[in-house]
RNA sequence: GGGGAGAUACCUAAGUGGCCAACAGGGAUGGACUGUAAAUCCAUUGGCUCAGCCUUCAGAGGUUCGAAUCCUCUUCUCCCCA
């Protein structure tokens, strides 16, 4: 498989192939590395896996030699790219950006090589923040209501009556001059970013620059096979410890799997196949093992599917078990299970408890009523609240 | 600027004076079954010192024995006209 198959297998749409076909050949005579931009708004900190299909078609990019241009997006933050979502994002500090910003290169770092000359990162506050209003009425000017009113998102919104700021419709244009800026030769983009890519081409064309090529990724979908987003819970985390990362691989619905083989690890498409065909949890647990040696390690995985095994096949208690502490006194069951975390308050323990999913020392106790009597000196106990809440109880 | 419609719990969405902590669906959580898949079934889904009490229906006031429901003002959204 050439670069160009390998970069067509991890992607959704190339506008256009033939202008990459043509861009990779001309750097592989002249030897000059194509500039390969990605932009992330430091938003938020969880990084997902989602959001690393795109990051993986960068290192493949970067492995044949071209250069990855990271953009952290600290003056798109400001606004936040509209989702369509109609809840006021809060404005966020300098400080959660930055903060946001080095989690993201961390997490990121772990799929793409950042070391200086191999990686370009570059911050669009650089230019954003050095334009006055007038400047931004010039940057308005680049396009037109009409066409950034196509944009799916907003076409939507327009449909469904609800708001579309004016501020969230700079956004694209936004996107478009950081390729101007960074002068890039490909952008990649999740799927929903078609719009903000083309965005670019035409802002670098009104620049005199060749245009981009735009490259979409498939959308990863979460576990459950809806978009994979952490308010969903269905996400699984880069920075998510390996048991965690493996147990939540492990939730993936059959269906979903084909996908994340192709996405998220480096089997070919045969391996897959072969997988495929045996029993689903044989894959699963390949595919789980796979992820978390990826960005934790082999032995990380090793470790995190033999404690899965025990404790969800087996029904055994995990090793590792947080130990709680609290005054020695006699508590109510609930009121101590909220004391030590399990459940935002004693109502939904109290649920918990009726629901029959509470035990103590393994023997289900479903008495709301139920006393606890925490005594200094001895033995913890232990708390098991559904399949995965484990906490040890001690006086302190 | 003028006129009209609307804001209900995580989401969608009923409710137009007492039967409302608020129908229904989704989601979520717990349980059964299992491969922490899917499908299915059951329960729960504001808080608390839980047979009771307290705080919720955009916000602030008011009418009433009693308001999510009626009135006034405010904020926000959408539509039509200018």
């Amino acid at each position: 498989m050439n670069l160009l198959q390998e970069i067509q297998r991890l992607s959704s749409e190339i506008i256009s192939a033939d202008q990459l076909e043509k861009m990779l050949a001309k750097s592989a005579a002249s030897g000059e590395a194509l500039r390969v931009k990605f932009g992330i708004d430091p938003t938020f900190t969880d990084v997902h896996l989602g959001h690393a299909v795109p990051i993986r078609l960068l290192r493949l990019f970067q492995k044949h030699g071209h250069l990855p241009v990271l953009i952290i997006g600290d003056g798109t933050a400001r606004l936040g790219d509209p989702t369509g979502r109609n809840d006021q994002r809060p404005p966020l500090t300098v400080e959660d950006v930055e903060r946001n910003a080095a989690t993201y290169l961390e997490q990121i770092g772990t799929i793409v090589d950042l070391s200086e000359g191999k990686c370009e990162v570059r911050r669009n506050s650089e230019w954003f923040g050095a334009m006055d209003f007038f400047d931004c009425l010039k940057l308005a000017s680049s396009s037109t209501a009409a066409r950034l009113l196509e944009r799916d998102d907003f076409k939507k919104r327009m449909k469904e009556n609800l708001p579309v700021h004016l501020h969230e419709m700079m956004y694209p244009l936004m996107q478009g001059l950081d390729s101007v800026q960074v002068r890039a030769d490909v952008e990649l983009g999740g799927n929903d970013q078609l719009f903000n890519l083309h965005m670019g081409r035409q802002m670098q064309e009104r620049a005199d620059q060749r245009p981009q090529v735009c490259i979409t990724t498939p959308l990863l979908l979460g576990t459950d096979g809806r978009k994979m987003s952490k308010s969903y819970g269905n996400h699984v985390g880069l920075n998510a410890d390996a048991a965690d990362m493996y147990g939540k691989v492990m939730s993936l619905s059959d269906d979903g799997m084909e996908d994340w083989f192709r996405l998220a690890t480096d089997f070919n498409d045969e391996e897959i196949a072969t997988l495929l065909a045996g029993h689903p949890r044989e894959a699963k647990d390949k595919l789980a093992q796979t992820i978390v040696s990826g960005i934790h390690s082999e032995e990380a995985a090793k470790a995190a599917a033999v404690a899965f095994v025990a404790q969800f096949r087996k029904k055994e208690v995990p090793d590792d078990i947080p130990l709680k502490t609290v005054d020695a006194s006699s508590y109510s069951l609930p009121v101590l299970m909220k004391n030590v975390g399990l459940g935002q308050s004693t109502s939904e323990a109290r649920r918990l408890i009726q629901g029959g999913g509470v035990r103590i020392n393994g023997d289900v106790v479903n008495d709301v009523k139920h006393k606890v009597e925490v005594i200094a000196g001895e033995e913890p106990f232990l708390i098991q609240a559904g399949k995965r809440r484990f906490v040890n109880v001690q006086a302190n």
